[in-house]
RNA sequence: GGUGGAAUGGCCGAGAGGCGAGGCAAGGGACUGCAAAUCCCUCUACACGGGUUCAAAUCCCGUUUCCACCUCCA
């Protein structure tokens, strides 16, 4: 069995997973910075790395996942200004909508998940290290900035030249020593939420949470940072220049998931409304969004479409239907086994499209299996195609998906009444009374019900909702 | 201006020097009372112009178009 090779983006390289403590995994996941409502770009990030996470621990590793809340920030009191609530109602409402989504498209909850207002202390201490190394100075004013001229190698993740930077249009070059110098934590302003602290009162800047929060969960070196691409500049090098100024090693390896894109260009607040989860949610299963999410290649663009959406509900519900009729045949539920072609796709740095190719596979063979009545080669075929699904946190028959059925009483009523009606259909046929039995057949499928003559008999099920239907 | 990314068949989407991923759609066939489901077959592509090589979608040079980041971003 090959061994997990991931890219970094630091070195622009892929090159063979080795955790800093044998047998454990440290990863830090730049969350949600709760000032709007979820949508599939946001969900995206979650599903890749959560898929990182599944296969990790399939791999043996145990793994400490660390993905924060920034419920502090400029967006934040804005958004409280406009909605006419306090600051820290809003980042609840929108964290628990954070929450919902996770937990629709079954990704795992971190180990912990620290938020920012939470780890103020912690902010504070790193600031007077920064400090006292030099790294740092309080000018005064309150704020708290951090010196990057003095820095050995800011900027080495995104290769740019300190110079070759745009100004930014609105700094405040009052109390910086250098326009590109950035706040570590800026000082109150009326009407602020503020914590105090030596240089007087005040909030934190954007990116000194992630730094102190990694460092209290993972320690001062952690093998993997993660997020989207986008935060590669200003975010997380303004993390690795605290961290590093700091003294800590920080983190071993950088992995970036690219962005949902639609019409071509990056999802945007602005456009993203009918693209937020519990919108789609109306229309496809939360299985079917995670399969959507997950089945392009996590660093390349995922062009978001309805058609793509629907197309992929479909696959899913055929691998799915193949599941359900395995466990008709065999009388259980299959075992999860990982089979080598999945294993060797995920560690070329999980290559998921190469390892839904292994799905198809097995799902043809698997299919093929039940027409010539192979039963142990269909129980192969299930097990592999479960394995499969459970790293890609895709299972059908995980209690996460599972519990969003009825009830077993109803489903045995239904059952029951249905199987009534195909023994009447039965009847009929046997009689060759094809009228009564097509009428049978129509009417059941006008309630969404579907039947298929299989070599085993009539079987039934529910018709899912499709996509695009709602609007 | 600086730094990155992308262009693949009707569509989605991998691959990164040589046996043309996979899915969806379409057409044909098998099975079926008819369906449905399933299986088999078919259609075969790498933005453009040069170059390297026995061999290029893949490497090199140039060009075009698109996207992103440059202190709000997953």
């Amino acid at each position: 069995m090959s061994s997990l090779n991931l890219y970094d983006t630091a070195t622009r390289t892929t090159s063979a997973f080795v955790p800093l403590k044998a047998g454990e995994v440290g990863i830090y996941l730049c969350g949600a910075t709760v000032q709007a409502p979820p949508h599939i770009g946001h969900v995206r990030s979650g599903v890749n790395f959560d898929i990182l996470r599944r296969w990790l621990i399939k791999s043996g590793y145990n793994v400490t996942f660390i993905r924060n809340v920034t419920d502090i920030d400029d967006k934040i009191l804005h958004k409280a200004v406009h909605e006419e609530s306090p600051w820290w109602a809003v980042a609840m409402k929108y964290e628990r909508a954070f929450t919902d989504a996770y937990a629709a498209l079954n990704v795992l909850p971190p180990t912990y998940e620290p938020r920012a207002t939470g780890h103020v202390t912690q902010m504070i201490e790193l600031m007077q290290l920064l400090i006292e190394r030099g790294a740092a100075y309080a000018p005064g004013n309150g704020d708290v900035y951090l010196e990057v001229r003095k820095l050995q190698s800011y900027l080495t993740l995104s290769r740019q030249k300190l110079d070759d930077l745009m100004p930014a249009a609105d700094a405040d070059e009052t109390y910086k020593r250098d326009v590109r110098d950035f706040a570590l934590w800026k000082a109150a302003k009326p009407g602020d939420p503020s914590w105090p602290t030596p240089w007087g009162a005040g909030r934190p800047g954007w990116h000194l949470e992630c730094s102190a929060m990694a460092k209290a969960y993972l320690g001062e070196s952690f093998d993997i940072h993660g997020g989207g691409l986008d935060l590669i500049f200003p975010h997380h090098e303004n993390e690795i220049a605290q961290s590093e100024a700091a003294g800590y090693g920080f983190a071993a390896r950088w992995m970036h998931n690219a962005w949902v894109t639609a019409s071509g260009e990056k999802m945007s607040k602005s456009l993203g409304n009918s693209l937020q989860v519990h919108e789609l949610l109306k229309s496809v299963r939360g299985i079917e969004l995670r399969w959507y999410l997950g089945s392009a290649h996590y660093r390349s663009m995922l062009e978001f479409s309805h058609e793509a959406l629907a197309e992929a509900s479909v696959n899913f519900r055929r691998i799915e239907a193949f599941l359900n009729r395995s466990v008709e045949l065999l009388g259980k539920v299959p075992t999860p086994v990982v089979g080598k072609a999945f294993s060797d796709a995920m560690n070329d740095d999980l290559a998921v499209p190469t390892a839904l190719a292994s799905i198809s596979e097995a799902l043809r063979i698997g299919n093929s299996a039940i027409t010539s009545g192979d039963m142990t080669a269909v129980a192969h075929s299930a097990d592999e195609i479960r394995g499969a699904l459970e790293v890609l946190g895709c299972d059908p028959f995980d209690s996460a998906f599972v519990s969003q059925g009825s009830s077993d009483e109803m489903t045995q009523a239904l059952d029951g009444t249905i199987k009534l009606a195909l023994a009447q259909r039965e009847a009929a046929r046997i009689r060759k009374d094809f009228e009564s039995s097509d009428a049978i057949r129509d009417g059941l499928k006008a309630l969404g019900i579907v039947i298929e003559d299989t070599a085993q008999g009539p079987r039934w099920s529910i018709s899912q909702k499709t996509e695009g239907s709602g609007s």
